[in-house]
DNA sequence: CGCAACGCTTGATAAATATCAAGTCAACGA
DNA sequence: TCGTTGACTTGATATTTATCAAGCGTTGCG
């Protein structure tokens, strides 16, 4: 597969500092390939084969037990999983969906395990990527541990309202049944919680979400950068 | 400080397996301390000035929000803390703090980021170390996010039986409520699952949880290896 | 156009979990 | 030895969250 395919991905953080042999020696076994909305991409207990770059699109990480499904993380471009699944050579811990067409990179574990060894720029690249995933689960977890729903979801609230502009107004990007997953609650409940917040000054129209006293919400909310940022 | 007071070190997982000179570049700002019961040792969003191995007894990584605290993991020899946050070089995402009489190593961040530049094979020690610390909250995400209390309970009541032998008992090596922080809820809370679990053959007495009818206790907590194990 | 599907909301109810308040017991120090 | 402390338990109650059941509105498709 010729190089200038992958363009896209040399500019990736996880490739753009290594050197020009290791970086033809990671696409020489990658695909880039494209799907469909709702498409599984892996399940949960198969073995690591690929590690994935988000290069376009959403995708889900999601968990399965006992008839029950909770969505783990949302993936935007340049988001990878699952590195770790990939570095120890064990079965992926979570499974993956696209929420929106995809485009989706693969690179066989192989290949960035080889790399790893003999490259220590892009070991420190991994390594980078890897903490920063960890430190994004422990958020997920100290927000769901330590916080009411409709505190993670005031939090959730001004947080994208910031990342918005702090304009007073923003578009949820994904769907509120998958945003309640997300935040540990069902879609019933997250429409309570919106309600919940209309004290707060929070209007909720469809997708759009108007903030009438920032100042008030933030004030109930308090973020907290270990948690949020 | 003389090598030879880093013996035991040397034989960790992390160490056991870089070259001499790596070995006492680590070493040569290394500590190695004793600490009391409940004593705190590092708070989060502290700087990440050290790397820190449990080298013995047992350590509690937390986190506190707004007056409430919960217990993230507990820590025996030979675990690391926190070493996303010295990599990353970001401020501590947990606080520490020892539940027994502990022996901790301390190497300096700094030295950790040295070693790991020139040295594939510490590098590589590193990255497994943190692929795993990283698995590991993902599986406790999941275990919060997708069981109710009581099933957490009876899984992590199978998964200790398990791992003391099988024998139909086992002690516990937390207190209660410690225990009850780390799966998720109040001291009250637990006693009241424990008593739940009686009618799966669970009799508690003190520390010490005696099984009646193991299989039907596991039949009835769904042990499942991408959360458990 | 009209129908079906689906996401979302709302209400009623139930289940899970937390809080508050005693009370027991064992460990520990004066 | 006594008294205090603190972990643990239990009961009563409140809060939080989930479940079940309609119903509304939009989307997409025959």
């Amino acid at each position: 597969m010729p190089l200038e395919r992958f363009e896209e991905v040399r500019a990736l953080p996880l490739f753009s500092e290594i050197s020009e042999a290791s970086f033809s020696a990671l696409m020489r076994g990658a695909y880039v390939q494209n799907f469909p909305p709702h498409t599984e991409l892996v399940t949960e207990g198969d073995p690591a084969d690929f590690l994935h770059v988000v290069a376009s699109g959403w995708v889900e990480l999601f968990s399965s037990w006992s008839d029950r499904e909770t969505c783990m993380t949302l993936l935007r471009p340049y988001g990878t999983f699952i590195l770790a699944a990939t570095i120890k050579d064990r079965p992926y811990l979570l499974s993956a969906r696209t929420l929106t067409k995809s485009r989706i990179i693969m690179i066989p574990s192989e290949d960035i395990r080889d790399v790893f060894d003999g490259d220590s720029v892009f070991a420190k690249s991994i390594v980078r990527e890897l903490a920063i995933s960890y430190r994004e689960s422990i958020r997920h977890t100290k927000n769901i541990k330590l916080r009411t729903s409709v505190e993670r979801l005031a939090n959730y609230v001004v947080k994208h309202h910031a990342h918005a502009g702090g304009g007073g107004s923003f578009t949820l990007d994904v769907e509120k049944k998958k945003l309640a997953s997300f935040l540990g609650m069902t879609p019933e409940n997250l429409s309570r919680a919106f309600a919940a917040l209309k004290n707060h000054g929070v209007e909720v129209s469809g997708s759009t979400i108007l903030l009438s006293d920032p100042a008030d919400l933030e004030a109930f909310a308090r973020p907290y950068f270990l948690i949020d940022d």
